[in-house]
DNA sequence: ATTGACCTTATAGTTACTATATAGTTTTAA
DNA sequence: TTAAAACTATATAGTAACTATAAGGTCAAT
């Protein structure tokens, strides 16, 4: 199959195609005559798996870990696991800082209603504030 | 004073300090014969706020127009107030993604344990299956 | 013969910095 | 006094994961 039936089959555009190839996540399948790329059965499962571990939001580089860890299999699986753990780590931070964050923007929101002149804006005046420092 | 000095009172490397004026955050300071930035109080504040609200995450643009109405304080404050309800949006939905995407996670992790071979380990399992998709 | 859909490569833009290279200036210390 | 250390300047490239644009080649159908 050609790039464009490859993109529609996995839900990516033909670009991201040919820059994960070009970043080694995707193997460089052959070319016709014409240079039109084909891909096989095999790469639309590699490249379905990219779109899994993206969904996660892993990022290209442990995607790649990931398929080096494929390729062995035959080793324990424990770095797998680990490399899972430290993902979730992050998302869990983030969570939690996206939470203070939350909480401050909210707390800065109710500091102005809508009728004031920017000149007495709530918000702009938190905003300008040394205490909000940090 | 100089901007070593500046950066160091409010906590940004010299690097962001020009990057800012660049990018018309900062204005232009007067110069020394030599060719060194000064800067006045005025320069201080203004970087402070940018700080502040780099802290809750605002962007660049979001900041460039907190800015902009900061110069005409006899208008309406509506238009600040709605700019931060959009970008707490922004950061409530992205709580929220993040929080499917930690319990995806989470389940994902707990189809493995640490002592198997690649070859059957839950997670790569688990990124393989076309359940998963989306 | 030409339109349209598809494919190719190369290059630039996105965000908010951060790092590097190269060079001129000021301050401190030997 | 001179040499090193610390500071400043500009310009350019790198980061992450695409996305957009340009300029052009290929193919099927009208
Ligand atoms: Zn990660
Ligand atoms: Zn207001
Ligand atoms: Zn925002
Ligand atoms: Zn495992």
């Amino acid at each position: 199959m050609r790039i464009g039936q490859l993109a529609r089959s996995v839900g990516v555009d033909t670009q991201t195609i040919r820059f994960y190839e070009r970043e080694g996540l995707l193997p460089p399948p052959d070319r016709q005559d014409n240079g039109y790329r084909i891909y096989t059965e095999r790469h639309v499962e590699r490249l379905a798996f990219i779109r899994r571990c993206r969904i996660l939001e892993l990022s290209l580089a442990e995607i790649h870990e990931l398929q080096r860890y494929q390729g062995a299999p035959h080793q324990p699986c424990r770095a797998i696991n680990t490399l899972l753990d430290d993902h979730l780590a992050h998302v869990r931070s983030r969570i939690t800082d996206l939470q203070v964050l939350e909480k401050q923007l909210t707390s800065l929101r109710a500091s102005c209603n809508d009728d004031r002149d920017i000149g007495a804006c709530g918000v702009l005046e938190g905003l300008s504030e040394e205490s909000m420092q940090q």
